[in-house]
DNA sequence: GCGTATTTCTTCTGTTATTCAGAAATAATA
DNA sequence: TATTATTTCTGAATAACAGAAGAAATACGC
């Protein structure tokens, strides 16, 4: 139960935000907008895959519809194995902050 | 000015809570003990280098002391850069928990 | 004291894993 | 056949991993 790596930690925090709508294309664009950086699609795309072999989410394919042209998207849903991963971090930060009033909750940092 | 990763967040972090026992040694034994993973050395002092390249980081040589042997100690502090660093991260996931009742602030994720 | 042992810490070597950039391939509709 | 939307692939750069080796200090025996 290896810690989360800072790209999969975001890339499933965004499939959360996301929820419905949570597939490779819109991922990469949700982490590019919050962030302000760029992501090439296999910085998206090859932790997707990783946290779907693990476990700590599911992809499913999507339906052809009759509004769009294009590939199928694969869409992504969190697991309870994903948000407990998500938990540990969080335990693992706060952990850290303890004792140091700088980086109490809600501080500005 | 790019996205810290998870390793050198945690040092940030670490560096932050040791205080004026920040050096190699001491970060590395930190986060085994709160993360219960193993770090090698390399994961903690290579980091710890480019966080110093990029001014995250200062370091000092500790000077020798009567009461032990052993090789110098170099110690380090966090800077402004990298306390805006990590209020960057935190921005990022703040943004990325938005909406996502599950992951309000406080709350077990 | 001098040399050797011991302690403490950092650096190095080789390997594997992760991320990066973007072109190519695929699968749908028009 | 052309267009659109999406994912996959290829090659290169960067980061992390594991732990042995090296360096810099004190302690001890004689």
């Amino acid at each position: 139960m290896t810690l989360l790596r800072r790209t999969e930690e975001l890339i499933l925090l965004a499939v959360l935000q996301l929820h419905e709508n949570a597939y490779g294309v819109t991922i990469r664009r949700h982490l590019m907008e919050i962030t302000g950086e760029h992501f090439s699609f296999a910085s998206v795309y090859v932790p997707l895959d990783r946290l779907a072999e693990r476990g700590y989410v599911t992809a499913t394919d999507g339906l052809p519809t009759k509004e769009r042209g294009g590939r199928r998207r694969r869409f992504y849903r969190v697991t309870q194995a994903g948000l407990t991963a998500l938990t540990e971090m969080e335990r693992v930060r706060s952990a850290l902050r303890q004792g140091v009033p700088q980086l109490a909750f809600g501080y500005p940092l």
